[in-house]
DNA sequence: ACCACAGGGACATAATATGTCCCAGGAGGG
DNA sequence: CCCTCCTGGGACATATTATGTCCCTGTGGT
């Protein structure tokens, strides 16, 4: 079937691409809950029961989803279709050319840019895991030690991550010790949830986030804690969120005294238990165990995630700070950090591509 | 803007795709009559006032029309897309396959399908005779000598042929001289009109159409006619409509000795006066005035509109009898010619693609 | 000056989309 | 084994939109 210009079949028709983009959305909700009743499914979208419906009948009628008495499925030709439509989209919108923009002004390889802005919509995040877990997946050796971090958007990685298709047996370790309250943002816990939809293994780390220097020492000097931290810091691959640092120390509760401090230097990420300013510089670390911040130059691979409009500066920061391979971000951030590189910011975001320029040009690589 | 596959995105939101093609009518349709109120507008389509007026609204907040007391016009923008429009729905519709395909059965190297049967639908020929008064036009050289036939489609493209766009001071003949009682139809009548459309200059062949051998050999005779029919016969450029045998014979009033001579030698079609079997075998010729067969061997291009469902085996029968250098057809006879040669005539239609096919290769080309 | 056709407004009515239930059935957990 | 929860499909009153059919005023061409 022939490729056609689109921007004039959109001139005549302009309504149509919203109704793609709203039957995209049904299509990649599926995917990442089937199998998933019409009602679950209604609310997850914000829409009403009889609307989806309405649409789903559609999809049905073309093939593309299958009902069942536990729910509704993409059928193969549904997913392989959807797939497509995920690069259609992409192109459609602009994320593609996005995702080409922050892969140079940022000097990361590989940019993906999903629809979205994770801070206003509830299913945005959902979609960042997504699309992370599944890049994730395709680039994972047999071999690999896989070590990720805590938060809500890794979280979301491994509540997306897909199942099926090939065990990946790699070792997941926590690139953390515990942090905060909840069990479902540990490090921990999402290495241990990762490692089972990946059909690999896992490792814990038992360590409370905040130590003593003394304290510190001796753990490091129990064999059991040793071993699993070489392990830790001899990942190949490392998967990791972007916090913003003023909301990482609250929520880690520092003291007043620390939150000064931080305030005084002019932190705005946070990684790894490190805090960078916007120029990428550290300016602060935890006394915690875990991945450090020169472990990551051994490593594989370096994927980062994270989504939000929010989020635009401490990504840039940690772009800065160290090395990344593969950002997945939504259209909420990125269009934030295209809006800064080329507002008040720009000569320093230009000569920072600049500076970087010849490295993009190998292997880089845009998908969804 | 990219251009995508667009097969995926019908098979998301199928709807569309008669979207477009209803809003390209209503452009098409604009464009051929402009200026034009909305109620005859709704008339010519076969629509009601209040479908177009929703339609028209959206296409005038796109920019693509303009409304003025006298009537909608097609903005530049709008005439400028409509262009592209035209040769996106050749593609999606398939009839730029077709074409291509005729152009290999029929060995005719240019094969333009336009939409419609010319037979069903009542705009159809109008839209025949529009492409065909573009391509036409064109394709003209100020120099060239035009000759055209009467009929039907030709009165269409007469009526179609735009008034604007750059004088082409050609000469327009009559191919023929009367015939039947239209005045519309006739090929003098048709020469004046397209001569003014096009800015140049008509003669007229006032000679009966049907003639005893010894009137047609005084008229001869005669220098007016004589000096007429030189210039008839040294036409650089030929268009003609092509006609099925049997109903030209009847509009001819021939008698029932001739209609039977006609129908034993199995006559399917009827150009110029002559009368074809399928096979593209010449099997009667009227004794008349104007151009001959052997005259057109010396003309630069060939041009033939024919279309409709009906017309199928007589647009075969001439391919085979004749030069075509391009045809103007419609969907209708375009399926039917595809239908015959991919059924039942299958080996002969075979052959016949396999003997032109080096022919096709040079300067072949599809529009529209 | 007239006339035919222009676009825009108005409005009752038809058609469709939507929200909100109910129901019978099946899968999975206890 | 039963119980429960969620499933898809049906039904229907209601909201929303599309549609057919007028009327009105203006304007360009004859």
């Amino acid at each position: 079937m022939a490729s056609v210009d689109l921007s004039v079949l959109r001139r005549v028709a302009p309504e149509w691409l919203e109704v793609v983009q709203r039957r995209a959305r049904i299509l990649q909700r599926i995917r990442m809950t089937q199998p998933i009743g019409r009602r679950l499914l209604a609310a997850d979208l914000g829409m009403t029961e009889r609307v989806l419906r309405a649409e789903v009948d559609l999809l049905r009628r073309q093939g593309l989803v299958q009902a069942h008495a536990t729910g509704m499925w993409l059928s193969d030709e549904g997913q392989a279709l959807l797939e497509e439509l995920d690069q259609a989209l992409a192109l459609m919108e602009g994320r593609e050319q996005l995702g080409r923009a922050l892969s140079a002004s940022l000097g990361i390889p590989e940019v993906v840019v999903v629809a979205g802005d994770s801070d206003a919509d509830g299913w945005a995040k959902d979609s960042l895991g997504y699309y992370a877990a599944v890049r994730l997946r395709n680039l994972l050796r047999d071999d690999d030690v896989l070590a990720v971090t805590g938060g809500t958007t890794l979280a979301a990685v491994a509540q997306m991550m897909p199942g099926q298709g090939g065990p990946r047996p790699v070792r997941v370790v926590p690139a953390r010790g515990g942090l905060g309250e909840n069990m479902t943002l540990q490090a921990n816990t999402i290495a241990s949830a990762i490692a089972a939809k990946l059909g690999g293994q896992s490792i814990m780390l038992h360590v409370p986030d905040r130590l003593s220097e003394d304290t510190l020492e001796r753990l490091m000097a129990e064999p059991e804690i040793r071993e699993r931290l070489d392990e830790v810091r001899q990942a190949t691959v490392v998967v990791h969120g972007i916090g913003d640092a003023m909301k990482m120390a609250r929520r880690r509760q520092l003291s007043e005294t620390e939150v000064a401090l931080l305030c005084e230097r002019g932190a705005v990420s946070e990684a790894f238990g490190y805090y960078f300013d916007r120029e990428g510089r550290p300016v602060y670390a935890m006394t915690t165990v875990g991945l450090r911040l020169d472990d990551i130059a051994g490593a594989r691979v370096v994927m980062a995630v994270a989504g939000g409009a929010s989020k635009s500066l401490a990504i840039r920061s940690a772009a800065r700070a160290y090395r990344i391979d593969v950002l997945v971000t939504d259209e909420g951030a990125a269009k934030g950090l295209v809006a800064a590189a080329t507002a008040g910011t720009a000569p320093a975001a230009a000569g920072q591509a600049a500076d970087t320029g010849h490295r993009n040009h190998q292997g880089r690589e845009n998908r969804i």
